[in-house]
DNA sequence: GTTAGCACTCGAAAAGGTTGAGTGCTAACA
DNA sequence: TGTTAGCACTCAACCTTTTCGAGTGCTAAC
């Protein structure tokens, strides 16, 4: 956050436009095209020298001795944190993104889901959402749906409004009303409890009250389980792969498909979305080189945590390019978490009540915007 | 299917020759090469001479005059119809398919979506999958469960094992007794129905019986009726689309970013999907100019339906360029449909009872392999 | 009917030439 | 002391030319 102190108003400013017109054009930017484009009554030589100097301090470097300049991770960095501007207003925009989450905020995966898919058709680049992964599940509710005579459905529904079901098959025939009473002798015993208490061997004890033969009950156990892991389990969601064939940096094939291999590997995912990090507005950026490890080094990572009551629902990130728009991307995820969180704040006492109980108030808009 | 009277032996011989090598290398082929590397007793100049015919007929092409030869969509017809080796079995891969699908098999359109998968990464081309849009959904059970004071979930189980559900927040606490009572309700007076016996109205009607007030259960048949729609929608899985980078025919960018764009396109994905056709072994295979219409004039599709009990539950096509490994992809498939018709019928007597009453046996392998 | 031989074609790759945007440096200027 | 004009230099991009070789068609001999 010092670095800048070496940089007097004109350094900043000539930088800033070697990076905007970097991020639109995607060529190496000369001086003198700052100097026509951008009207700040200096000629090439003086900006010329200033990127001399720039690029000894290292916040630009040029391709080869007779290019342009291109802006470096540091001054991309500056960039980031010292010179964005805020987003114009833009209330279709916000119309139409409330329009898309409205019937999907019952679920949170759903939700999220749907949330990569606007991030990432608003910035065009690919976005990666997922639900975070919680310590520990609460389940709300389990229940036994008798579907046939030879099939049931095990559903369970545990905070975080996390819904996950699996159809059965059952080995001998049961009639419906046993089914029934099965399921409520489970749900009355486990909803509520957290899902690290509820133990297979807990769920048979309980499940031999309804004197049901062991060999009928082990695949609904069974599948009440996989429920359960699977509400444990955190979901990614991979959305807009398609665009990035659109950047022209992927002129050449081969990066394509490296990037398309890097971004499917599942440990890359991972680091991605747990990248964590807190500036003031709760994004994280992580820019080229500085996310080297996982073979990024050419890419820039923009991720938003989504909390509501104090604890992490999931993530989305976007992944571009190092040259991204960072104004766009920033503000769209910025703009996306607000929204999200308020929306999650105002209907919480109806559909997200565990959570919201934590929280002092969920009338105002008070909480940690 | 006629189209090979015309042609003796020798130039099936040669014509397989080429389209083999081709596939392989995707290189126009010379004369030359296959005089080398097929070793049938011929010189240079007497395939030459035969490749000329073969050009004459339609079967073959050349890019330009010194250049070597490239199937015709003609060729590629004769090829698929008539020269196609029958794959090695491959105990090892059936192994690993079973064991892919083993827990998917209680939902249809999961089980279709890991077929999907799998045959994509069998054949490393893009495969689509789709469920069937059946004409008529016949809802096996409804039922909806409490969750918390605000918040209830509904389920919709149907036929073909398709499970659907959806949380909703009522506007006014309701005890979970209320709710089972007002599940049972619904459930006894609507499971086995058709869905399009089940209106807006006659479940409004029926839950009135309950006695709760209309603006509770407003929202809760709503989630009911999303939740049948869902059922009757057909839903489509593209799988693989990053592998296709990987072909050699997507050296230039712009040719991957059309075909992206296109393979994006919902109507072209439904053009795919319901081209029908039926070979004797059931697979539909249309190559290169035949689909022309669809934009897809540089590519082919094999699709396989899936059929049980003489309906069809949906599909997998693979999607790729017109030089496609025919013989793997369509062993690949067939393989697939093989296994899955085979598992659904065994497994018939247990989770898709209704689908395989319809069948005389279920027992033997008899049906329509 | 098959094959060897040969002239010819034409794309792909290599080699050479030109252009122009961009740089660094120096010297003049305010 | 900071700014600017001028100039020589660099180097990727682009165009043109040349070379190369795999492939063809045709003819004549087997």
């Amino acid at each position: 956050m010092e670095e800048n102190k070496e940089l007097d108003e004109r350094k900043l400013m000539i930088l800033k436009a070697v990076i905007d017109d970097y991020i639109q054009s995607f060529e190496p930017v000369g001086s003198r095209t700052i100097a026509r484009k951008y009207d700040m009554g200096l000629s090439s030589a003086t900006i010329r020298n200033e990127m001399a100097d720039l690029e000894e301090m290292g916040y630009l470097s040029s391709p080869h001795t007779s290019s342009g300049r291109v802006p470096s991770t540091k001054g991309y960095r500056t960039y980031v944190n010292h010179m964005l501007e805020p987003a114009a207003e833009n209330p279709a925009l916000a119309a139409e993104i409330v329009g898309r989450l409205e019937d999907k905020m019952t679920e949170y995966s759903k939700l999220i889901k749907a949330c990569t898919e606007i991030v990432s058709d608003m910035t065009h680049y690919i976005a990666i959402g997922s639900t975070h992964g919680r310590d520990s599940v609460n389940v709300k509710a389990i229940q036994i749906v008798p579907v046939d005579e030879t099939s049931v459905l095990t559903v369970v529904v545990a905070d975080a409004n996390t819904v996950k079901s699996k159809l059965v098959s059952i080995p001998e025939p049961l009639e419906p009303e046993r089914v029934i009473e099965l399921s409520g002798i489970v749900n009355r015993s486990f909803s509520g409890k957290p899902a690290e208490m509820i133990s297979l061997m807990t769920v048979n004890r309980v499940a031999d009250e309804s004197g049901i033969s062991r060999n009928t009950v082990l695949p609904i156990t069974d599948g009440i389980f996989e429920c359960i892991k699977q509400c444990e389990t955190d979901e990614f969601f991979t959305e807009g792969a398609a665009k990035l064939l659109k950047s022209p940096e992927f002129d050449n094939i081969d990066k394509a498909r490296s990037f398309i291999d890097m971004i499917q590997d599942k440990e890359t995912i991972e680091k991605i979305v747990n990248a964590s990090g807190d500036s003031e507005s709760g994004l994280t950026v992580s820019i080229g080189t500085e996310n080297s490890g996982e073979g990024l080094s050419d890419y820039s990572v923009v991720t938003a945590k989504f909390e509501v009551g104090g604890s992490c629902i999931g993530s989305v990130s976007v992944v571009g390019p190092t040259r991204m728009d960072y104004s766009k991307v920033i503000s769209s995820l910025e703009y996306m978490k607000q929204m999200l969180e308020k929306k999650a704040r105002e209907d919480g006492g109806r559909s997200i009540p565990e959570l919201t109980v934590k929280t002092e108030d969920n009338e105002g808009g008070g909480g940690a915007s």
